[in-house]
DNA sequence: GCGCGTTACGGGCGCCGTAAGGATG
DNA sequence: CATCCTTACGGCGCCCGTAACGCGC
């Protein structure tokens, strides 16, 4: 068992849905599919009932939980004291009209530079907010189609 | 971090050295140097002072290990709950004398096997403790080189 | 057909082992 | 020179991404 796989069903849990989990971790849905597929192996229980309408835990995976977040709030204890967010991390943020050019580019140059130095953000908003966005210094990069 | 990282180094404030952490984990010695100096470059601190006679604790070395104890209770409760332990396990258990192969074949063997399934033990003695092994079914297999 | 999750498969990175190096008693 | 740890380097396994599939609305 990996942190990594306790953080990923954090999310899944937090949003209902393997796949909206996917787009808020910086992953692809078959990725994160198999982390849990992994997890329920390892553990030979059944975390979710899978519907069309998203998952939802079942007995076993709420009990599951309840002990991984257990181990998460250590871990978050471990990782504050030790300087893991403690560094003031550079901003770099996007404003920008719904693309998946955009997105694509975006996830693209989180995954190259890391998040170890960069704190990133990408808003995706309506064409004035995006004007308004530079002027105001909130982002650094604005994307119209003007 | 990986969880496994705070068992490494559990083992290593156990024994004292590294050395020996690595043979009672069953990794090379080199792999454990470097599991520890990755944590060490990941949280930018400095865990032990490395000696000729083993390693000894930092200050902060002993604060992490607090921290790392807290994250791995947590991870017990959870693994004695969903049942890493609890399936009892075969039993194959080895008596022989102190010889390089023996080790290396029972290594490679666990390596091949995994320790899912079987509780592997290896008894290195002597001769007279070897054959009373093997009568009282305490080992599976005795070595000797009468 | 669209949206959800799964299965299949190839690639790149990370962990481990072997070998060689450095330092200290 | 013996012991302990580190550095260098190659291989293999594992995690992730792309692609294709199954299924229900």
């Amino acid at each position: 068992m990996r942190i990594q796989q306790l953080e990923y069903l954090e999310k899944i849990v937090e949003t209902g849905s393997i796949n909206e989990a996917a787009k808020q971790l910086f992953i692809s849905q078959p990725s994160l599919s198999q982390a849990m597929k992994e997890m329920e192996k390892e553990y030979k229980i059944q975390l979710f009932y899978r519907t069309k309408l998203g998952i939802t835990l079942t007995n076993e995976g709420r009990e599951f939980i309840n002990y991984s977040r257990g181990i998460l709030d250590q871990v978050n204890l471990l990782d504050e004291r030790f300087g893991k967010t403690t560094t003031r991390k550079h901003i770099f943020s996007v404003s920008g009209q719904h693309y998946a050019f955009v997105v694509h580019a975006f996830v693209e140059l989180v995954k190259k530079i890391g998040q170890d130095e960069y704190q990133f953000t990408l808003r995706e908003t309506q064409t004035q907010n995006v004007l308004d966005d530079i002027q105001t210094f909130k982002s650094e990069l604005g994307l119209n189609d003007l």
